[in-house]
DNA sequence: TTGTGTTTTACGACCTCC
DNA sequence: GGAGGTCGTAAAACACAA
C-alpha cells in the first residue's frame, strides 16, 4: 500500500535495476578539499560546493558545533576522501565517523591529488560493483519475495553520493527543501532518499554521541562535567535540536530564512 | 570459507507543528 | 491533513577474526 503509493509518487526512487551510479554527472563533484575532518566541522566556505553561501550551523540551528570534538577527535587537516575511496583496499565503505581516530596518520597526511580521488571513485575494482551486479541479479530473479520494495530491498549509494551528502550534512544537519531538491537532482537520488539519508545520518550521530557518553561514564566519569546532569537523550537533543525546536521554526521557515539571505 | 558483528538504506509508527 | 522530525527495526552490504 504505502510502498506502492510511494513508487507511484516518486518513480525516481527506484529508477531501475542498474541505477546509473557510475554514470552520474561528475561535473558537480567537488573533491571536498575542505572536507577536512568528518567529526570536526570547519565552517569553511569551500565546503559549499553548490554556489550558495553555506549556511552555518550556528546561525540557524543554535550554537556552533564546537562540541563535536566531544565525541570525536578534534579538527585536523585530514582528507577523509582518501579513506573513502582508497585507503581501504577493495572496499568502498565510507566509515567516516571513526576516520580520525582510526587513521591518525592519515589525519595528518596531506590531501591526495584530486585526480587520485576521481580515479578511485570510479574505480572498477570497487566491491560496490559486485553489489550492483547483485542488484541486477535480484531484480531479475526476485519478483515477489520482498515486501518492502517491489524489486530490491536497498541500494548502495556510491562514494560520490555519500561524499556529497556528507558534505551537505557538514554544512547543515537539517537540509532545506531547496538544497534537498538540488542535491537529489545532482546525485540522481529522489528527494525522499535524501531526506531519509539525513534522518539516518542524524540518528547515526546521536548514536555515536550516546556511545561516547556511555564510554565516558564507564571510564570514571571524568567527563561528567562536560555533559552535566543531562541524560544521553537530553544531551543529544541539545546538540541536535529539531528545526521546530529552534525558535519555533519549521523546516520551511528555516528554508525561507536561508533563502532570503 | 564461514560465522559474526557492524554499517547502511529503507520503512512504519508515532509525534509536533502549521 | 501534510510535511518532516525521532525511534525502532528489517535486511542487505560490508568487515574481519577464526
Amino acid at each position: 500500500m504505502y510502498v506502492s503509493s510511494l513508487l507511484e509518487k516518486e518513480p525516481s526512487m527506484y529508477p531501475g535495476p542498474a541505477r546509473a551510479s557510475n554514470s552520474l554527472p561528475v561535473q558537480n563533484f567537488v573533491s571536498a578539499p575542505a572536507y577536512s575532518d568528518y567529526m570536526g566541522y570547519h565552517p569553511v566556505a569551500a565546503l559549499d560546493s553548490h554556489g550558495q553561501p553555506a549556511p552555518a550551523w550556528g546561525s540557524h540551528y543554535g550554537p556552533q558545533r564546537e562540541d563535536w570534538g566531544a565525541y570525536g577527535p578534534g579538527p585536523s587537516s585530514a582528507a577523509p576522501a582518501a579513506h573513502i575511496n582508497g585507503s581501504s583496499p577493495g572496499q568502498g565503505s565510507y566509515s567516516s565517523a571513526d576516520y580520525s581516530s582510526l587513521h591518525p596518520a592519515a589525519a595528518a597526511a596531506p590531501l591526495p591529488p584530486v585526480d587520485t580521488i576521481h580515479a578511485q571513485q570510479i574505480s572498477p575494482n570497487s566491491q560496490r560493483h559486485s553489489s550492483y551486479e547483485w542488484m541486477r541479479k535480484t531484480v531479475q530473479t526476485n519478483t515477489a519475495g520482498k515486501t518492502r520494495t517491489k524489486e530490491k530491498y536497498r541500494v548502495v549509494y556510491t562514494d560520490h553520493q555519500r561524499l556529497e551528502l556528507e558534505k551537505e550534512f557538514h554544512c547543515n544537519r537539517y537540509i532545506t527543501i531547496r538544497r534537498k531538491s538540488e542535491l537529489a537532482a545532482n546525485l540522481g537520488l529522489s528527494e525522499r532518499q535524501v531526506k531519509i539519508w539525513f534522518q539516518n545520518r542524524r540518528a547515526k550521530e546521536r548514536k555515536m554521541i550516546k556511545k561516547k557518553i556511555s564510554q565516558f561514564d564507564g571510564s570514571g566519569g571524568s567527563a561528567q562535567s562536560d555533559s552535566g546532569s543531562l541524560s544521553p537523550n537530553e544531551l543529544s537533543n541539545s546538540l541536535f535540536p529539531p528545526p521546530h525546536a529552534i525558535n519555533g521554526l519549521q523546516p520551511n521557515d528555516i528554508h525561507q530564512v536561508i533563502v532570503s539571505e
